[in-house]
RNA sequence: GGCCUCGUAGCUCAGUGGAUAGAGCAGCAGCCUUCUAAGCUGCGGGUCAUAGGUUCGAAUCCUAUCGGGGUCACCA
């Protein structure tokens, strides 16, 4: 058991045989002990003064001496103020260390067979390739998914891709139009970038359109609804939505370009999905639970045919849930897929990773849901993440400041290689290992940038802090593994025993880290219930952090004392565990050398 | 304007009501004949936006103000 566990259990005990109070776990605040005061684990005594009607420093010392009179672990304790400083023994550590050594996945949960928890990420629409904005969300929809599978949670990645609408209708009436045929073999081009180029056309030649009618005394919200493009669209929106066949056969060949194109990026990005839904095929099932929902009564149609939500009970205004045509808003699709995944899967909880630029749709979500009689719909988490601006501002598809996923990679890919030639890292390295490691470090670097930063603050992203490999970075985190690597081999090679021996001694280097590492499986379910990867993040730099410390100050192999080189070495060989454990919770992979 | 959200070192960010608010980058000064220097050590740098309040204790909770962002579509 860790060491917390047993002492919340003795502290429970204690308070009620000294001050006979029934704690509260939130009373029970247990911290690391700060490293400029002597001890391991810290006792806050303030909320038991109350009751002990005594001074702080006198309330801790008698739980100090109670501990230490009833726990083997603890083996002396001081007091500054109301923080009881608790030293635990050394047999503790040790044991702790002899036991998890060799743990592949230590920290991790088993999987419990129970309610899955669901999570839909990454959502691109057809008729533009991924960017900067995708890449966050993917890299957090994908990283939490395996938080929670490693937190032993039964987890399923779906992804609904917005494959129908008028954006898509845009590029293929501008393909049909200006496109003279081209394929992405023909043009040389990604499918997706090939969509998303005439997507661009479109949009130029639909302005153009505009700008006329407007010289033309038009006021310009008019211009942009009676443009005979959009008109053109519209009716090719139309014609698709009655199965016409031409027009289907146009939208599943350009479609079928831009899921390659995506396949490709998602494949460099290392993200994938247990299952795939596409909105052409949801879109009409949220239509059957509006009408419900009317003949409840907990929904209104109006005159015009147009179905409402009133909220604003609930603090929130009208929403629309049908048009007066009968068709499907977003918030009606949304309701659609909801209840079909609550009925697929029954999940535990179901997470929408989408940018917080939706929240409001969300909590109007959950009450709509709600009003049917969906009690399920507490169990919706909107994981809103804000937004990644660039050192210019915003990200705008129509002033070409997108930020492109793949030349972004790419551009990583390159950083990386031109470092490691720079640094003369791979004069040992064949073509393929060589290229594999820019590929790692690049995209470690990617996503550990990304990752780092809280999930709901907006955050900045700046291309030359991006492709920095040193400090806290990906490729720092990457390098230390690496390094223990090298010792671990040569390790192996010598015929080292990686080993406790009882009578060892630790010294602060060996105990920083322990302390660290020992952290791990706490951190993990924090991550778990907080939703974000940037805890572990942090926590993966803050332990390479200590190991560098640890390898600088101290010898390994060189190490003469037997029971010291041992201790060391397996505190070396599970630094690399949960370095790299932490980094696979991350999607980020780590190098055997760099 | 209503609602939501953010404001911490020059910059990018940690900091779940607890001790003297921490990292990285940038700057300066050191450390490779020794296990990988993509590393380590040291120095400088703060009115935690502002003003009140709650609390034994506030960067953290509440209120107001200022500033940034988002959102209030028969768009998604």
């Amino acid at each position: 058991m860790m060491i917390e566990q047993i002492l919340i259990g003795k502290t429970k005990e204690a308070v009620k045989a000294l001050y006979q109070l029934d704690a509260t776990p939130a009373q029970i605040q247990l911290q690391n002990t700060r490293k400029e005061f002597a001890g391991d684990i810290t006792l806050v005594v303030f909320p038991f003064t109350k009751v002990s009607r005594k001074s702080p420093e006198a309330t801790a010392t008698e739980i100090g001496g109670y501990l230490q009179a009833n726990l083997a672990e603890v083996e002396s304790f001081n007091v500054i103020k109301g923080f009881l400083n608790l030293s635990i023994r050394k047999e503790y550590w040790l044991g702790f260390l002899t036991e998890n050594y060799g743990t592949e996945k230590f920290g991790f949960q088993k999987t419990i067979e129970s309610q899955p928890i669901v999570i839909e990420f990454s959502s691109p629409n057809t008729n533009k390739p991924l960017h900067l904005g995708h890449i966050r969300n993917n890299l957090l929809g994908f990283s939490l998914s395996r938080i929670l599978q490693a937190a032993g949670k039964n987890v399923v990645k779906v992804n609904l891709v917005n494959d129908r609408g008028i954006h898509i209708c845009k590029s293929m009436l501008a393909w049909q139009k200006w496109g003279n045929s081209e394929t992405p073999e023909s043009g040389g081009l990604k499918g997706d970038k090939l969509v998303g180029k005439y997507y661009v056309i479109f949009d130029k030649y639909f302005k153009d359109e505009i700008a006329a009618m407007v010289s033309e005394g038009v006021n310009p919200d008019e211009a942009a609804k009676k443009a005979p493009l959009i008109l053109e669209a519209q009716q090719l929106l139309q014609k698709w939505e009655a199965g016409d066949e031409e027009v289907i056969g146009l939208w599943k060949k350009m479609n079928g370009w831009v899921y390659d194109g995506f396949e490709k990026t998602y494949k460099t990005l290392g993200i994938e999905f247990d299952k795939t839904y596409y909105e052409s095929q949801t879109y009409l099932l949220g239509k059957v639970l509006v009408e419900e929902g009317v003949q409840k009564g907990v929904y209104t149609r109006r005159a015009d045919g147009s179905v409402w939500i009133d909220l604003s009970a609930e603090g929130l205004d009208e929403k629309l849930l049908l048009r007066s045509d009968g068709t499907s808003v977003y918030m009606t699709q949304d309701l659609g897929t909801a209840t079909q995944r609550h009925k697929e899967y029954d999940p535990e909880q179901l997470i929408y990773v989408v940018g917080n630029e939706q929240d409001y749709h969300f909590q109007v979500l959950k009450v709509v849901l709600k009003h049917l009689g969906c009690a399920w719909s507490d169990s919706i988490y909107h994981l809103s993440y804000g937004m990644v601006e660039l050192p210019a501002g915003k990200m705008k598809s129509r002033e070409g400041t997108v930020v492109d996923a793949d030349d972004l990679m790419q551009e990583m890919f390159d950083t990386s290689e031109a470092m490691a030639r720079e640094l003369g890292k791979i004069e040992s390295f064949d073509d393929e290992e060589a290229k594999n490691l820019y590929r790692t470090i690049g995209l470690g670097a990617l996503k550990y940038f990304i990752l780092k930063v809280d999930p709901k603050k907006n955050m900045m992203f700046n291309p030359a802090e991006s492709v920095d490999f040193n400090g806290n970075t990906g490729p720092f985190i990457q390098y230390t593994y690496a390094r223990i690597k090298s010792v671990l081999r040569k390790a192996t090679e010598a015929n080292f025993e990686l080993a406790i021996h009882p009578s060892v001694s630790i010294l602060a280097e060996e105990k920083e880290l322990l302390k660290k590492i020992h952290d791990f499986p706490a951190t993990l379910t924090q991550a778990a219930e907080m939703h974000s990867p940037a805890i572990i993040a942090n926590y993966a730099f803050e332990l390479a952090s200590e190991y560098n410390r640890f390898y600088h100050e101290l010898t390994i192999l060189k190490e003469e004392n037997l029971p010291s080189r041992g201790l060391r070495l397996c505190l070396s060989e599970l630094t690399a565990k949960v370095i790299s454990n932490s980094l696979w919770l991350l999607g980020i992979e780590v190098p055997e050398r760099m």
